[in-house]
DNA sequence: CGGGCCCTTGAGGGACTTCAAGCATCGTGG
DNA sequence: CCACGATGCTTGAAGTCCCTCAAGGGCCCG
């Protein structure tokens, strides 16, 4: 694979130093395979967090129905339960989808990390925005109608892989299942198949062989309504961003003396 | 006497030093009013955050069929365009919903006391993680039928109202219109009045002169499924939780829940 | 060949929406 | 003082979206 997603990600989350890259590139050895639903134990290993590396993730919550509601994906390069467990999201479980590959992080090594180097901590600390943005916007995406909500949630993986390139123009790899997929737009598995047709009935889509294309994806867009500046992927903003929110740490600021 | 609801909560999210607690306060003041349907303005004011500290106000995002979806409230003690500004949440907007007063505080002030005193940071971040968690039930949420959504949201802002002393045992001052909670639970109007009237009916709750009364809260909870513990208001446990960030040797483990 | 798993399709019902109208309350100005 | 519009709450009725239940079919693997 060509980069590291995890540090692709962190980078646009902020500048990391050569010694800061290194530091995260160490994290990201001795991944392993997991195979489809298995259980990203978040009350049970509370001293590690997982880094999926490759594959689909997700975290979700189970209802007293017994239905599932998958509250967000985790990609290649996204850290999982390392606030999930611990104090928030306890209520929260987390699995691979498919085949991932993960590496599990002891605890204690990313918090000595984050309090060594500032710029990871101000990376991290920017994930958490964005998956903030994110949540929000599922949020927004819930009154939408199942067809819109299942379109806007292409475009969001298709925008999210692109940037770990694992997308190319307009398409990815997308082994996931109906059922899964199902309960990430919160529509039964049945309402989901016919979405799916219609969509696809329209030109909009195709999903085989495990591989998701979309062939117009402005058309795509316009019909999901999908804006990407919740993800705040885009160019060069995000720097100025960060120096606002958190100066150099070199300049420290004198706090205003009068 | 009740204490700075800012303060408060920033309480629960970490230990602040006296010194902190003293520079925080001076951020509060200098609140104005703010009528009804009071634009927080993201985008024209990114310079100033605007802290509430009375009223409710609220975050939400405007669709192409020009309704409006809240994705969540901002209460009394809240920042709001701290990150909604910024990258994040441009496409965001936030306004006050009932009488409001509210602080503004020039970014760059914030900004000067995140990187001075690491308890404040620590604090704000934790805030967003708070943030997160709910952004995430919310989601979860909107797969319950309506009437457990909306008895999920009363049980939701009773124990954040409680934790800054706006509500009672059961009950707390809510004058918002029906129209306004319409969009918070994502529902139309019309639906909401009627299940709304259906609580009633069940005595699940009542709600004249601005008033929300909960009879018997923890069966409110029961029927609408609600867990606090993704609030993370409960007790010590945030303490331990701090700790683990910053690791140490003693974990607490959660036994019951409630 | 049999048993999972997943996708697909049909049919009926329930939850929620939209449109529309009828009231109550309240502040404002005649 | 009452008329007045503005705002918000309530109710009815028709329709749509989506759900559940149920069954059939393709595919892989033992």
């Amino acid at each position: 694979m060509s980069r590291n997603p995890f540090l692709q990600k962190l980078e646009r989350a902020g500048r990391l130093t050569d010694e800061e890259q290194t530091a995260l590139q160490a994290l990201t050895l001795g991944a392993h395979a997991l195979p489809p639903r298995h259980d990203l134990a978040a009350g049970e290993a509370a001293d590690r967090v997982h880094l999926v590396m490759s594959g689909y993730a997700c975290r979700y919550k189970t209802l007293e129905t017994g239905s599932r509601r998958i509250v967000s994906f985790v990609l290649p390069g996204d850290l999982c339960t390392l606030h999930d467990a611990g104090p928030f999201g306890r209520d929260l479980q987390a699995s691979t989808l498919t085949r991932c590959t993960v590496v599990e992080i002891p605890r204690h090594k990313l918090v000595a990390l984050i309090a060594s180097y500032p710029g990871i901590g101000r990376a991290l600390w920017w994930v958490t925005l964005r998956e903030l943005s994110r949540a929000r916007e599922w949020i927004v995406n819930g009154v939408r109608s199942a067809d819109k909500r299942l379109a806007h949630l292409f475009c969001e993986l298709l925008t999210c892989l692109q940037v770990i390139d694992l997308a190319d123009g307009n398409g990815f790899a997308f082994p996931v299942s109906q059922a899964d997929l199902a309960d990430a737009v919160g529509i039964s598995p049945v309402h989901l198949n016919r979405v799916l047709q219609a969509l696809r009935g329209e030109g909009l889509l195709s999903w085989s062989n495990q591989r998701l294309i979309i062939p117009d994806v402005d058309h795509l867009k316009a019909f999901a309504e999908f804006d990407p500046a919740y993800l705040c992927f885009d160019g060069f903003e995000h720097r100025a961003a960060i120096d606002r929110v958190q100066p150099a740490p070199e300049r420290r600021v004198r706090l205003a003396a009068g």
